[in-house]
DNA sequence: CGACTGCTTGAGTCTGCTCAATAAAGGTGG
DNA sequence: CCACCTTTATTGAGCAGACTCAAGCAGTCG
């Protein structure tokens, strides 16, 4: 079984390094402010232009009839919303806090894009890697424990948006509220809460008053934590 | 709110009418004949070719250190296994039951999209498809019950693999055991069984004795229960 | 015709949810 | 600048959906 190194999705270079070729992207699209909660998209519209990140935080979501509602993706600076192919958006999207997006008309980027192939290149790339994130994130949702998906989801932000800190302990700002986690994680914001004490009990983490984000106290126990299983300690087979 | 027409995700032509872009690939590759189980890839590995599924089924996972598994995806004949840019699977791919597909090295298929447009689209198509597909399943995952999460994988099934019948009943083969439909739906292969049961005893499927899939046999109930709400029947704000 | 694998069904347990009450922040307007 | 109101987080109690463990039963394949 081969599973050591690929339990957490990776995201090369989203918010430290923005690519060349997207970076061009920003010159040529309207940017617009969001003020926090404010829509950018429903799910179903038809999806003529697609949004890039400059500020802020946007969510991806989906939702049922009765209202339960699932973040799909959480997008930081520098990341694409609402990459498609197709017609209509597969998701809504709104801001988290407040946020400015600029805004590029689908079939202008067709066209740059057919022009620049590292463009072309970074967009595949994008894709990629929110089909991988995705698909990570099914591990999480379909298998792992409450506790379990908090650590996941501690350490990706840290990855991509924690500040550096490498004395072992780094500041990871969580712009989203609990509640929004737990639609991110399909768990209750009180059981986030709940979860977010227990690692901080655990010494993993330190919660930040008024809650804004977490510190990282021990990476080491954090990972651990992202795999321990359901039941207390039960041995391999 | 717009959530009518989204909450399954759609498969335009992966069975049915394969597409004649990707169709020239099945001649160029070589063709590789799966026993039950037979591994394809395994995360993390390399990813120098990807796979044309012909016959079969195959099904993509990911598993955590002490032995959960999470199926990511089941793929059927016409269906691409492995697409991606980056240097390693995302996910490991294994047979179920009998399986036959045709493996084309990446850098071919990068020469031959280049030189034709249909089927990069089509290429593009496909990546689209399976991030609607999984982002369509963190819903399921995340928010869904275990009643819910069967109706919705058989209805997809039907979509993509059932026979026509058109006449309210349509019969739905079911390759892959109840423990795999489990790690597919983030369930154990008890709750599976048990979740049949109840669909079948509300009148909405009959169970094919021994188990080899379903008859739909009143879909619209089974719409229903796609979306019937965790608690009993809780009217809505 | 056995041995094995996969499905069914039951009993009991546990994780995470719901409901609820309280507390702490933040924003608003007088 | 403060009182007020709203929103968000915390914490407790109880419930329930799904899991685990376990036994029994086909059906399949050597």
């Amino acid at each position: 079984m081969n599973v050591a190194a690929n339990n957490r999705a990776v995201y090369p270079a989203s918010a430290g390094e923005p690519s060349a070729g997207l970076d061009r992207l920003d010159r040529i699209g309207a940017i617009r402010h969001l003020a926090p909660h404010e829509s950018l998209a429903l799910e179903g519209d038809s999806a003529n232009r697609f949004h890039r990140v400059l500020s802020g935080t946007v969510a991806g979501y989906k939702a049922t009839a009765d209202g339960r509602r699932q973040i799909v993706a959480f997008f930081f600076p520098g990341d694409l919303v609402g990459l498609t192919t197709g017609e209509h958006y597969a998701y809504g999207a709104e801001a988290v806090g407040r946020a400015s997006v600029c805004s590029v008309p689908r079939a202008r980027m067709r066209e740059l894009s057919r022009q620049s192939p590292a463009l072309h290149e970074d967009l595949l790339l994008a894709l990629d890697r929110e089909i991988a994130a995705a698909q990570e994130r099914l591990l999480w949702l379909g298998r792992k424990t409450a506790r379990e998906r908090l650590a996941c989801f501690l350490l990706e932000c840290a990855d991509r948006t924690g500040e550096p800190g490498e004395d072992g302990r780094q500041s990871v700002p969580l712009p989203m509220s609990q509640l929004e986690i737990g639609d991110y994680l399909g768990l209750a914001s009180e059981t986030v809460s709940r979860a977010l004490a227990s690692l901080a009990r655990d010494g993993a983490i330190d919660i930040l008053r008024p809650f804004a984000g977490v510190v990282i106290r021990d990476r080491r126990r954090l990972e651990a934590t992202t795999d321990e299983g359901a039941h207390p300690p039960r041995a391999c087979s």
